[in-house]
DNA sequence: AAAAATACGTACCGATCGGTAACATCGTCA
DNA sequence: TGACGATGTTACCGATCGGTACGTATTTTT
């Protein structure tokens, strides 16, 4: 279970003992969380839970974290990040097509959200867990969804839409609509005609 | 379950206490468990809350429900009650026109998902709450979702898809992607574009 | 090597969780 | 009246919840 040591040693690491156990809880921690909060849900897993499989204890926890919620935000922040990561990898791969890049990221998604063991988009899943607008993750989740929005309308003026907030619109439908039916069905879902949809939605949606 | 009150004072009921009470338990709690499951999340709200705001007791509670888990699942099953009552009105206004009916739906829906306050489809947050495939809620949730997606295939059929399975798909995703849209963001979310991009897609998939 | 700073662990807290035992009370109907 | 079923009352259970007081290692700096 205790793996990764810093393999720095691969060239000259001079003075450096093995280090089983150097890295920072703080980062075990976010890994645990990161891990236990996406598959069971934030409200399901409890701190002593996260810290007993980190391999820390409890203290450790909260001398990183003011709290449980701020732990959940710390989560959402990185699940974000990875989120954008995957995003913008598509985006790339299709310089100046903006369709193209949106049918892209479509693509990976239908086919992960149609494994089993699925469990959706963790931002959408933790704003259903905590409805409070003043919750630190709801507010991160809130945030983050607002800007896939901003990004979607401007993709959808990019291909040239008739109207560009509606289609922009349409396609966040369809993405908060896959990530929760991936995870209700397994495979063999409405998920898997995603891409489908998508291209039939974009193609009814410019020119003319 | 548990029929209400023997409402025999229609007419002729010489003796009878206002009957400020007369509402059983069962009842009680259950109306009192649709509100703050819904409103709150079901991982959120402890039986003792319920019972409290139901003005009645702990062993009431466990009179009519075996555990927390079965109150839950008798939550959704009323609430997939309610669903297919809308949900089979709107059918009823337009015999003979998947389209219209679906569409009349969709129209309801988007209004309503734009109101704040809106929390979205109660069991789909269930599921999200409860991933464990064995959940009793997840069960009744998953069961309403199949047999929707069994509908929305008919009635994607009956409006002459080329592909009903396709288009009935679709049409599911619009509609998740709508519950969680409408919670997250409040009025003027995506959830708004909803009737306008049901249209554009059923258009884009009939005929020809 | 000594001191200052940082990271971590042991043990514990009060509150709340879902759930129950035992008994008193009430209304209804025979 | 008397019996019954449904409800309320009170007190309690063990487990778990999120969170902390306080002392000990370990590093880093001097």
């Amino acid at each position: 279970m205790k793996k990764d040591q810093p393999q720095s040693d691969l060239l000259s690491a001079p003075d450096k003992k093995p280090a089983t156990k150097k890295v920072r809880a703080a980062d075990r921690i976010r890994e645990t969380a990161r891990a236990l909060f996406y598959r069971e849900g934030i409200r399901a897993v409890g701190v002593d839970e996260i810290v007993t499989q980190a391999g820390v204890t409890k203290p450790s926890l909260y001398r990183s974290f003011a709290s449980k919620d701020e732990l959940a935000a710390a989560y959402l922040r990185d699940y974000d990040g990875e989120f954008w990561q995957r995003f913008d990898r598509c985006v790339a791969m299709h310089p100046g097509n903006a369709k193209a890049q949106f049918l892209e990221y479509v693509r990976g998604l239908g086919v992960r959200a149609s494994k089993d063991g699925y469990r959706g988009c963790g931002l959408t899943n933790a704003a259903v867990e905590y409805p409070a607008a003043d919750h630190p993750a709801r507010h991160v989740a809130l945030e983050s969804k607002i800007e896939l929005r901003r990004r979607l309308r401007l993709m959808a003026r990019d291909m040239g839409a008739r109207d560009p907030d509606t289609l922009g619109d349409g396609l966040q439908l369809l993405l908060e609509g896959t990530y929760a039916s991936g995870q209700l069905f397994g495979d063999d879902g409405p998920a898997s005609v995603l891409a489908e949809i998508a291209e039939r939605l974009i193609d009814a949606s410019i020119g003319k």
